[in-house]
DNA sequence: TTTAATATTAGTCAAGTGACAAAGTTATGA
DNA sequence: TCATAACTTTGTCACTTGACTAATATTAAA
């Protein structure tokens, strides 16, 4: 296993840091598209040109490189709307939760990993949606339930329960997160730059109807 | 493997029969949960507290079972919608259209199993998503697509592709499918009637606002 | 160049997978 | 009742799984 301290030079981990992120690379589309009990790790050592066992010396065992492709995951995502939000500084409170809504719809889009590794986890309980939950998803949920809250004082999002629009809101990733099925309904690809245009539009005039 | 033509008479199926509900309705738990590869027969066959080599007996395959369930699933749907529709020969399209949706997501409400079965299948291309969307889901997309349609021409649902109004609905069962996070999240059960009750009825206002 | 830490590979383990053959049990119609 | 079809069980098959040990290869600091 890798210790935490390391005396090499940048140079000496090149090759253990590039190894580790094709192998979480090639385990985060492992995991989103399957799952974690149907992901075997020797097929993510495969898709990402290495043996089975650098994956056990990496991470120790299969479980922390799901956690370290979790948090690879989410920091990205934080770090893109977290970014977003930094930029939009002395932007009114509706505008700002807007533009907010279409960047994390832009991530999806690009991104569909991240709602189809939730997906996978969100249906049933235990340890790994726990710890998704403590560790990355609870404050992501808050903040977002707290900026529908203020859309709707301002009459922007009508009335309801500002969790429902939440959940409105990542149930609309579904959209990228099911490309595979929408491909084969539509015949066309719902993660197209244009199509993302419209869909993410379409979303915020009906989530947002007061702008 | 069990015949197509069986000479023995009600009674007699009703050991088979029975024992078959029961497989199937483990085997739809157990699917919806973990997607197709991560469910073992043997873990079906415990919860239904049967042999697994029963499970072999009566259907041939995993795959057959798999797809005895999910026709099972979506017939149980299609007829839900069914019935509910022709109970409302005669009313306006606006209305019709609306009810429709709402029976959709009490369904949903009801039975989760749907929206995560479909979910485990329809995020990446393979054999059983294209069984799924030819046997079962490709006449309802279209209807449903056509429904949209009747509501945006009267002006009920606002302008944009009928194909993301439909996804925006799928997704919207989420709320149901994922209903393990919800609860983790929010400490409250998303599929209580009355809470399924306000989500519906701010779904329809969102996605229908003419009404 | 030597040396010790880091990185990678080969080989193996028990446990679990879907599938199958065959024998046993139960119920039914003659 | 008894033969027969329907149903259930026991035991096993080759294969895959995550994990582990030990040996080798690579790298950079001494």
């Amino acid at each position: 296993m890798v210790g935490e301290k390391k005396r090499v030079p940048a140079e000496a981990q090149t090759r253990s840091q590039k190894t580790r992120r094709e192998i979480e690379a090639a385990a985060l589309q492992a995991f989103s598209e399957a799952g974690y009990d149907a992901t075997g790790t020797r097929l993510i050592a495969d898709r990402a040109g290495v043996k089975q066992q650098l994956i056990h010396y990496h991470y120790g065992s299969k479980l922390k490189l799901w956690k370290a492709v979790a948090d690879g995951l989410f920091d990205a995502c934080r770090e893109r709307i977290t970014r977003r939000s930094e930029g939009l500084k002395g932007v009114d409170d509706t505008t700002r939760i807007q533009l907010l809504v279409r960047e994390f719809l832009l991530f999806s889009a690009e991104r569909p990993e991240l709602g189809r590794f939730m997906m996978h986890e969100g249906g049933c309980p235990g340890p790994r949606l726990t710890w998704l939950h403590e560790r990355h998803t609870r404050d992501f949920f808050e903040m977002t339930r707290e900026g529908f809250e203020a859309v709707q004082a301002k009459g922007i999002a009508p009335e309801g329960d500002p969790v429902h629009f939440v959940y409105l809101l990542l149930g609309a990733t579904s959209m990228f997160s099911q490309a595979a099925e929408v491909s084969l309904r539509t015949g066309q690809d719902p993660r197209d730059p244009e199509a993302v245009q419209r869909y993410v539009d379409l979303v915020v005039r009906l989530l947002l109807p007061g702008i």
